[in-house]
Parts: C-alpha cells; structure tokens; sequence
DNA sequence: CTCGTTTCAA
DNA sequence: TTGAAACGAG
C-alpha cells in the first residue's frame, strides 16, 4: 500500500507539467525512499529523471515497492482539478490497477477524490551511473529559459561554451547570429541570482535547441538550474526541488551528425 | 560606421513592432540626422514613414549615409531577445552586408550580440511634400484606437467627420451601423488626454478600416495621434516620439472607387 | 502592508 | 491575446 501526501497540490502538479510535453508514458517507482520515475522522450534523445524523496512529503508510507505506470496527460487532466494550495495525497494498492488522488482543502473542509486507471509500462530500465563532469554551472533558471528561448529563434542548435570566468551561450543560423556572454557573479541579497562556474578544463558543446526548450519548462520547479558538461557524456540539467530534482540528460550533437 | 545607441530597447522594439505587421521590408537610411525610413505597405496602399533625429539616441555617430535594408520580421525576432529595459546599439560598417545588435544590461553586466543579415531593397524613393491640410485633429491615441476597432466590426470604411467643434466617426455595414461623436476638450492635469480640433473647412472622408486598423498600431509610441486631413490629399496620421514620429499616410477612398 | 494598476512575457 | 509579475499608490 502507497500512501503519500504533498502538502501541496502545486508542487506534484508543476513537476508533472514539466515534463508531460516529451515523455507520454511513465512508471513511477514507489518505495520506502520516495517516488522515482525514468523516461526517455518520444525521440529517445532526452532522458529525463525525477527523484522525490520521502522528505518532501508531509506523510508518507510505502509497504512494498509499487510501480505506478501512468500516462502523463491523463495525470495533468486530474490534477488540474485541485486548487494548488489544496493538500494531495495518491494513494494505491499493493498491486494497484488504479491510483486515488485525493485533494483536501483544509480551510473549506472540502475533499475532492480521482480515480486514475493504470497500464503497464515496457521500459528498459534506465542505470545512472554517477558521471564525473568538467563543467557545473549554477544560474537562474529564468535566464537559462530566456537564453535557451531567444536563440531558438536564430538555429536549431546552441552552443554552450564555458570558460574558468565566462559562460557563453550561441546560435548561427539563416537570418543571422547571436551570442549571450554571462560572467559568474554572487548576488549577496537575492542567492538565487547569481552565476556559479567550476570547471576543470573549458568546455564546447552544441545541443539540439528543440530538447533544450522541453527541458526549460522545469524553470517553474526551481530558481536556478545546474547545468553539468562533459566532453564524454551526456549533459545533465538538473532543477532542485525540496527534497529531490528533476534532471534532464541530453548528449551534445556532434559535427559528424549535422 | 554607424553607431546608435537608444536607452531603452523597448522604444526601438516598440517602434519596429508598430508597422511590421504590414510592411516586409524596408530600408533603413542613417545619415548624420538620425534614423529615417519609408515603405509602402504590401497592398501598395498605406505610405509609412518613420524619423528618428539624433537627439532620440544617447549616443549617435554615422560617418556618412549608409542604408540598412531590413527583413523587419527577422529583426523583430532579434529585438524580441533584449529586455525592453536594456541598452540598445545597432553597429554597421560602411557597406554593411549585416548589422550588429548589441543588448547591453548594465546593472547585471550582461551582453547580449545578435547579428541580422541585410538585403538589398529596391524602392521608389518616396518624396513626401508638406502638405497643406484643411484639418488637424490631435486626440488620445487609445481613444482612437478603440474607435477604429470598433468600427470596424461594421464596416470595411470608416468615415471621419470633422466640423468646428464635433469629430465624428461612422460605419455603416450589413449588421447595422455606428457612429462616435467627440468633442474638443481641454484636460488641464492629463494634456494628453485632451482633444484639439482645428480646421479650416469641415471635411467629410471615408477610410479603409483594415488601413486604419494597421495605422493604430502605432499608439504603443504615443499618448496621442494628431491626424491631418484634406480633401485633396492622402490623409497623415502622426504619433510623436520624444524626437521623431511615426507618419502613416493614407488616401481617403472616394465613392467611386467602391 | 495590501490592493490595484501597469507592464512584460508566452 | 491572455496571463503573470513588477511597480506604485493608498
């Protein structure tokens, strides 16, 4: 049995949104550590990963492991019933065939209560290893959307090269060109504005602005995203939440694919 | 070499975005005075002039005339990229076969570099002469505005009406008919919205609504329009900028045309 | 400190 | 065109 309750409704609801777009089907994994879900988008280009730990609920229980296989835009559906400062609790069996979705209003002592049929999933489970990377950045998020955004306009690739005091993001295409050249910095009063660069040597890669811009969407899980780049691997955006993240793995494209 | 610097790039945003929905493109002629341009719309109809004097940009340099003929769509996608409230500079060589725009937000230290490529454009140069007008009308652009939106539910023509002391505006069309009456006025502590009225004869003209509809476009610029009409003349409709304006000329339709 | 207005982004 | 955020006023 799966009982788990977000103090929020909001919260569950904006993870989902970020990430409905490219992925339509997804297991969520339950078990005494919280909720965990891989997917690939319907490309199979982007990966994206979410872990929600069991801190981040107000309660939670998990007897065994149960996996939830959902499809994402039936979930958004139900959950755009709530209010977002309702309380949200799913609640499942031990081998559910469907899931509860309960909000509570606590003020107006108001409960609303959703049945959400489940399906079963194929997936190749995903392995993560832990990748050593070259390259972390940490900036608003809202600027990373914004930069991802305006260059889309330009190309369907964006360059993103980091240097030990400059992160400098480009794009060339038919109608011209264009470059947003950002230099770390610490904004004391407002820690989320600031820029944080470690590296351990420069790094040059180029992405598919389309997956970039599913990517952003999680700008409304977090102020700031970090951004890890490797010559060798994919690229790991990752939006911090409460007690977990959303990250998104995406490989660099490489000349010889253009 | 040009180079011009606006304070703010949400004017020059603004300014581009006021007739881009009509005119594809356009050259640009920078001289030692300033920024000016004209074009016709695509229809051939609506003449567009725009005047931008030296004293609108913080700074301003042009060695000699250069002419920057523009794709305003793909220059609209470039200035969409600044933030209204960035430093805006637009750098050119000589011979430019493109433009630099340089979006510069100083309190966080941060450029943005967008290049656009240019075109060669061939036009008609246009001779405005200055015309002699039997009425000047100068109202809230915003009230103008909304006139000619309205109207233009009714009818394709919209007539303007304008004796000594009335402005009158009327459509007449298959589901009915309207008209808008105004009267000079005089407000002491908001002059923009007032109404002025002067005329040497009355006139009575009929205008294009999907003309009108693109010239109110332009009220973003200003609090008010100043409209100038003759009986012998295409009709100007003028927003002023802090030092420039935006001149839209329009022919009245006559009833033998319909 | 709250509310309303205005302005900017999608 | 609509919604959200920032700003200013009360």
């Amino acid at each position: 049995m799966l009982e788990a309750k977000f103090t929020e409704a909001g919260l569950f609801k904006r993870i989902i949104d970020s990430f409905r777009d490219c992925v339509q089907l997804i297991n969520f994994n339950c078990s005494e550590k919280g909720i965990a879900a891989q997917a690939v988008d319907d490309s199979r280009v982007l990966l994206v990963s979410l872990s929600i730990k069991v801190e981040a609920f107000e309660e939670f229980r998990a007897d065994r492991n149960i996996v939830l296989g959902c499809d994402l835009t039936n979930l958004s559906k139900i959950l755009r019933c709530g209010n977002n400062s309702d309380n949200l609790t799913l609640i499942a069996e031990d081998s559910p065939d469907s899931i509860l979705i309960l909000f509570e209003d606590t003020k107006r002592d108001r409960v609303s209560e959703y049945s959400l049929k489940l399906m079963e999933i194929e997936t190749d489970f995903l392995e993560i290893s832990d990748m050593k990377y070259e390259s972390y950045i940490t900036m608003p998020s809202a600027d990373f959307a914004k930069t991802v955004r305006d260059l889309s306009q330009l190309s369907d690739s964006i360059n993103i090269l980091v240097t030990k005091d400059t992160i400098k993001f480009a794009a060339e295409g038919d109608i011209g060109s264009g470059s947003i050249v950002m230099k770390p910095f610490t904004d004391l009063d407002h820690p989320q504005n600031s820029i944080k660069v470690t590296i351990e040597k420069p790094v040059d890669l180029r992405f598919g602005a389309k997956y970039l811009n599913d990517i952003i969407k999680g700008s409304t899980l977090s102020d700031t995203i970090t951004i890890k780049l490797s010559e060798e691997a994919p690229a790991l955006f990752q939006f911090d939440i409460s007690s977990g993240n959303l990250q998104f793995y995406l490989a660099p494209k490489f000349d010889e694919e253009e």
